[in-house]
DNA sequence: AGCCGGGTGGTACCGCGGTACCACGTGGTC
DNA sequence: GACCACGTGGTACCGCGGTACCACCCGGCT
């Protein structure tokens, strides 16, 4: 049984996603909200399964409640529907966190089916958009170094030294690391130093670049 | 009606596409290959609307027989299958210029659906992949630069200083800043210096760190 | 002429970062 | 017991990075 939590300003939008979710044996409907900040409320009491985020509200809109929903840590997984395939919609949708974008004008069949997918841990993207977003992927993501993935040099790392050079990644200084991990800023400069001999770096920010390279650090994170 | 080239390389799999596409009055099989020469050489023959391709041939393999149907320029779309999600199956096809990538477990009315997303020219993953795919996407895109997208701190910088703050994102020293932009030190730390307090970082770490937030700078670029 | 933003350049100072080298405890492995 | 990897910690030194403050030139605007 999956538990779904319904955002949407407009009540009869809501009440066709009811009927539809109602229909069917294998969802329930634990909730419903009008706008971002009910949704924020109500998915952090409920904890459902999935939310099914509409994006254009009055007050908080559905990209920040998606935000806040993702980072409260819950196992809640959102599914945001839109009417317009913005692509600033998309992505922002992405970036907050989202496991998935779907356009309101999708079947119901294809509606339960994203959802499902979602409550499974995947994620789903409208095919009119995925066009779009994988012509976006190719054009920006680096080819997979073929074969090993990642750098052979990261595992030559130690867990710690990794913790180390992700720490250096977020651009915390040797002091502050030592802060945060409760050591001694001798040793964090012990690890640093063995970190950037390891990895090839002469000073720390290749070692930041390298960090984000690595996928270790990444945008708007931390 | 929707014309369909079957290509893999065990009959029984293909006889098992070619039951589901024949029960369905909106598609047609209109040939099958074996292995991925037969392939390109039916496309160029028979211009089927879409191209059901297994990944794992003899020969010339699913990913280089799309690359070369995509690189002929016809209309035909390219719907990669394979039973295996393996990252660089999905890479790989979709540099090639796949329109879509399914796995074998599909239910065949997703299957029928995928088919008619490519041919109306729009794209489909399967949504086990398209986790993996967000997440390097959100990790590798640069944030939306047109409009309401970018930090306002980035206006309010120079043009000479944007330069500057894309070299420190590269990771180089002022003394390297000086030299590739013939400058002295000084003027090149008094530009920094500037960038540091208009975007509001501390040091050159976090300039650094914003460039890559901002996608002024880019993994594995220059 | 006067003013101002942008680019260029200098001097001086201080602190963090990076290196070299060493030390000690612990938990494995031989 | 001996050895090693790893994590932790210290001292000492030096240079780059960052800041404060100032100076000059140029082009555009008033």
């Amino acid at each position: 049984m999956t538990t779904v939590l319904i955002v949407d300003d407009q009540p009869l939008q809501r009440y066709g996603f009811r009927m539809l979710l109602d229909s069917v044996p294998e969802t329930e409907v634990v909730g419903e909200a009008a706008h971002g900040a009910e949704a924020v409320r109500k998915a952090a009491e409920l904890r459902p399964d999935v939310v099914l985020m509409d994006v254009r509200m009055p007050g908080m809109d559905g990209i920040e409640a998606t935000r806040r929903i993702v980072a409260a840590g819950g196992r809640s997984r959102v599914l945001v529907l839109t009417t317009f395939d913005l692509d600033e919609y998309v992505h922002a949708a992405l970036r907050a966190g989202a496991s998935g974008f779907l356009l309101k004008d999708v079947r119901p069949e294809e509606l339960l089916a994203g959802i499902r997918a979602v409550a499974a841990g995947d994620a789903v993207i409208a095919p009119a958009l995925t066009r779009r977003l994988l012509d976006e992927f190719t054009r920006y993501v680096p080819a997979r170094p073929t074969g090993s993935g990642e750098d052979p040099r990261l595992g030559s790392l130690t867990d710690r030294e990794r913790e180390i050079l992700v720490a250096v990644g977020k651009g915390w200084t040797n002091g502050e690391i030592a802060t945060r991990f409760v050591l001694s800023e001798s040793t964090v400069k012990t690890h640093v130093g063995r970190v950037l001999a390891k990895i090839g770096a002469r000073d720390r920010i290749q070692a930041v670049i390298f960090a984000y390279d690595q996928g270790l650090a990444r945008p708007n994170a931390g």
